[in-house]
RNA sequence: GGGGGCGUAGUUCAGUCGGUUAGAACGCCGGCCUGUCACGCCGGAGGUCGCGGGUUCGAGUCCCGUCGCUCCCGCCA
């Protein structure tokens, strides 16, 4: 026989009089009067249990004895409840039980924290999280992300793309975000590293014919964390050969789709928007650019041509600009306000920032009186900015500007309420394929080595790399990066000139990336695919804060686990086997 | 690697200008209550104020150091 019958709609739509087994987990007791009453959970849902002396004594006299998540199993007469002793806010539902049979299956000691109370230390939370996952809120996470996986698998199966694994033993290549090294006694001083992303064997999958592959795939890396990033994290990871990215993209709007309308109900309006990397970094600051509100950042610098204002003046003559953004409100901000504003600027490397606000037909401002009316005017209809707006503005070299006011923006959006609700997705296409590196001297892939050049630039990459634009696209949702990828180098000429403008020199590229190059060289389809972070798209799903919030088991700052207590030392023995000696042991 | 915030009962927090025996709520323990469900009522236990040092007649409170957690910058092809 089996423990139990099911809580919530099964056992609510049991005939009153018929006899139940139930086990769960006791959420509450009450004594009152003579009667106890127990709260009973399980994963189904929660009901109340009665005790009378006078259906069996003994029964009554253990339950006084429960306490707050003991287990227990209890046979008894479901009964309907009269509507007015039901408590909307508490959800017991339509009957109760009344228990004659009880039997304790574990108890529980004094619980760490209590499962309904909010704002518990993260780290005692960590500590206890098959506690914590028992809350209600944790339950819904685990289940949007569950959700997630499984809508993804059904959409991809239909689609013909199979779910393929790769190696979790990776071969270390230095490139990139630093890797974790995984040593083993089978070639002691020799290392794995753990994968920071399946890339390279998801590459050799199309290349050896599967048309189209998807994982779900763990993937690390040794950096410092952040709410929104992790050690260890899982990622969608798609891969196509003979791709056009138009049907890439069709796929994914279609999947996201299913997915916001499984998990959230709702209906998503597809194809998503698109956007360039250059017309977003220059109308919002951002590669990701967030288009729940507007504030879009104008170009000023023709209105303020010639000025005599120096601060302005100045940075255009030498050839910088003055861009900025209208944002309604702001009206009522204290000189502090602003001041915060000014340092919050200094802290993406801004040098300042210039305020106006429009109000009753006049601009109000510090530097008002440095302007002429024609240039005031000039801002204005620059900005686009209507009465009741406040402008912002920044002069600076061009791309100075542009990362001052992204998060400038973003902050204001935030500050004065200015983000709507909804899902913006958008595609951002054309990213520069590489990025100068002052202080190495050297050229860096801006997204990864893997990608290929647009095809305008195939022939010019190597000559003028800053203005190299690459196949690679992300998928930017409410501001947040969730996905990237790009078509790929199929032909292993332009992927050697792109190893050898990087600096990756021939040796090295054979060292770390000759099975690639090899495998290119046989016979290599055009290809491409994308990655999605899905522990932050659960997140998002969830509107949770964190990710650890959307992870079962998560490890703090630090990637320290306070539930395991990983990392943890090994022994002697163990680091004798794979040739290591610690050097410097923890203090 | 750098900067900010936090650390007081099992939990969440309060603690005034540095001043008597460090408080509240929830939880826990005991008792009462014949329909409770955030039950109610009475009583009780529970503290290395993260740790170390300093200033002071006196430190939870001020100073220095340190540890832990957390957020951000760097970093994250």
């Amino acid at each position: 026989m089996s423990y139990r019958t099911r809580l919530g709609g099964e056992l609510r739509a049991a005939d009153a009089g018929s006899r139940v087994t139930l086990a769960g987990w006791v959420a509450r007791r009450r004594d009152h009067g003579g009667l106890v009453f127990v709260d009973l959970r399980d994963s189904a849902g929660l009901v109340q249990l009665v005790f009378d002396p006078a259906d069996q004594p003994e029964a009554h006299a253990t339950a006084h004895e429960l306490r707050n998540e003991f287990v227990v199993q209890v046979e008894g007469v479901v009964a309907p409840r009269s509507p007015e002793t039901i408590n909307p806010k508490l959800p017991t539902g339509q009957v109760e039980v009344r228990a004659d049979r009880l039997t304790v299956l574990a108890r529980a000691g004094v619980l760490p924290f209590q499962l309904d109370e909010e704002g518990v230390d993260e780290s005692l939370r960590l500590h206890h999280r098959y506690l914590d996952l028992r809350r209600g809120r944790m339950r819904h996470n685990i289940w949007t992300r569950f959700k997630l996986t499984q809508t993804i698998r059904r959409h991809m199966e239909d689609n013909d793309f199979w779910e393929l694994e790769t190696p979790i033993l990776y071969k270390s290549t230095p490139e990139g975000a630093r890797e974790f090294v995984v040593p083993t006694s089978s070639h002691p001083g020799k290392f794995y590293a753990l994968p920071q992303s399946p890339q390279t064997f998801k590459q050799l999958y199309a290349i050896s014919g599967f048309e189209r592959y998807y994982q779900i795939a763990k993937c690390f890396r040794d950096e410092a964390t952040r709410a929104d990033r992790t050690q260890e994290f899982t990622q969608l990871d798609i891969e196509m050969a003979f791709l056009e990215a138009d049907e890439l993209f069709s796929l994914l709007e279609e999947l996201w789709a299913k997915v916001w309308r499984e998990v959230l109900g709702i209906e998503l309006r597809t194809p998503f928007r698109r956007m360039s990397w250059d017309e977003a970094t220059l109308r919002y600051g951002s590669d990701k650019p967030d288009l729940r509100f507007g504030c879009e950042i104008a170009d000023v610098t023709d209105a303020l041509r010639g000025t005599e204002f120096k601060a302005f003046g100045g940075v255009i003559e030498s050839g910088g600009v003055v861009r900025g953004f209208a944002a309604p409100g702001a009206l009522e901000f204290s000189r502090k306000d602003f001041d915060d504003l000014v340092e919050f600027a200094k802290t993406w490397g801004g040098k300042g920032v210039a305020w106006l606000q429009v109000a009753g037909g006049e601009i109000r401002s510090p530097i008002a009186k440095f302007l002429s009316q024609a240039e005031l005017d000039g801002i204005v209809a620059a900005v686009d900015a209507t009465d009741g707006d406040t402008i912002f503005l920044v002069a600076d070299a061009e791309e100075a500007a542009v990362r001052v006011l992204g998060p400038l923006r973003l902050h204001l959006g935030e500050r004065l309420g200015l983000v709507g609700d909804g899902w913006e997705f958008l595609w951002v296409t054309g990213f520069p394929m590489f990025e100068w590196l002052p202080d190495e001297n050297r050229w860096k892939a801006a997204h990864n080595p893997f990608s290929a050049p647009a095809p305008e630039f195939l022939e010019t990459f190597d000559a003028d790399p800053p203005a190299a634009r690459s196949c690679q696209y992300d998928l930017v949702l409410n501001g947040n990066e969730i996905g990237g990828g790009s078509i790929r180098n199929h032909r292993p000429e332009v992927q050697r000139r792109i190893f050898e403008l990087l600096g990756i020199s021939q040796e090295r590229a054979e060292q770390n990336f000759s099975f690639l190059l090899r495998a290119l060289s046989m016979g290599a389809p055009p290809h491409g695919g994308i990655a999605f972070g899905l522990d932050r798209l659960a997140m998002l799903l969830a509107d949770a804060d964190s990710l650890r919030e959307v992870v079962a088991f998560p490890k703090g700052q630090g990637g320290a686990d306070p539930l395991t207590g990983a990392p943890s030392e090994v022994s002697a023995a163990q680091l004798t086997e794979v040739g290591l000696r610690v050097v410097a042991p923890p203090t």
